[in-house]
DNA sequence: ATGTAACAATTGAATTTGTAACTATCAAAC
DNA sequence: GTTTGATAGTTACAAATTCAATTGTTACAT
């Protein structure tokens, strides 16, 4: 019998733990940026990141992208229509399927967003240190190569 | 101006959206741990988990070591109490405050996932390989070092 | 062509969460 | 000793999230 088996867990040692107490830490700071200048929701931001990254998309390819529910998404690009930052055109073929796109405004607060995004990015490099962010990022790329593959969502 | 200034930025690269996405992956998994066995949510889950650790504590202190909001341990004393994990007692000096303590049925089942804890931690440790285990918590620890003193709760 | 299954997306209802207000208690200032 | 401010914990309400069912459409087998 190992030893720790009977060992008391310590919580903050417990890496799923650290994992989303990180995680946290990290997603608070970079809401307020998105939230306090442009008033996004996190599924918003992500879904305007999505379009943003490509161009053009079904709203199941962006869960599929950016890992969220369809019911997230569906709100989300219901949010963003109203804003007027991006636009529906039904696929000609399948009916079922929607294009999404993102609109000169929509595409220009996304640019303005990715910039903050690629220098909060820069921030954290610089607070961490190269050394920890590459291993964190490493990290990070295990985890999704052994567990990516779960169904999701 | 740099580069990457105008670059679209990549969601799936980009550190926040990782660190969200592995910390999911591995709770998720580790959540059907002590939902199947024990039918607890989360915020049950770390508050059994802090006070096995610590013994006794109040309400507030589980909050701190488990980085949970005050009304999610409120409701999670609640739910361990109606169990019968945890008894309270009011302490004669400030009678504001309780003292949460785990019975002997909670304490048998803090032991039980506690184990259940360990070793699916060192199945993540398999999975991953040794240096990949390590280069995520030295990671963890650098943003922990750097943001964890965050105003949090 | 008709029935069945599958799929894209939305909607409604239940659950969970967070924000803010509230209760009760204490300590310290006046 | 009474007011003021702070703190522990709970509760009420609003917002966000999840789950289940719904709608509309397609593909495919009979």
């Amino acid at each position: 019998m190992k030893q720790q088996d009977d060992a008391p867990l310590s919580l903050e040692a417990f890496l799923p733990y650290k994992l989303n107490r990180a995680a946290e830490l990290v997603s608070r700071r970079f809401a307020t940026i998105y939230k306090d200048h442009a008033g996004l929701t996190r599924p918003e931001w992500r879904t305007l990141a999505t379009l943003g990254q490509y161009g053009t998309l079904t709203a199941t390819s962006i869960g599929a992208h950016s890992s969220m529910h369809k019911t997230k998404v569906s709100r989300a690009v219901q949010s963003l229509e109203d804003r007027n930052w991006l636009t529906r055109t039904t696929d000609e073929k399948d009916r079922r399927v929607e294009h999404l796109m993102l609109t000169r405004e929509g595409a220009r607060n996304y640019r303005n967003l990715a910039k903050l995004a690629h220098a909060f990015e820069q921030g954290l490099k610089d607070m961490l240190g190269e050394q920890s962010f590459g291993d964190l990022n490493k990290g990070l790329a295990a985890v999704e190569k052994q567990l990516g593959t779960d169904i999701f969502l």
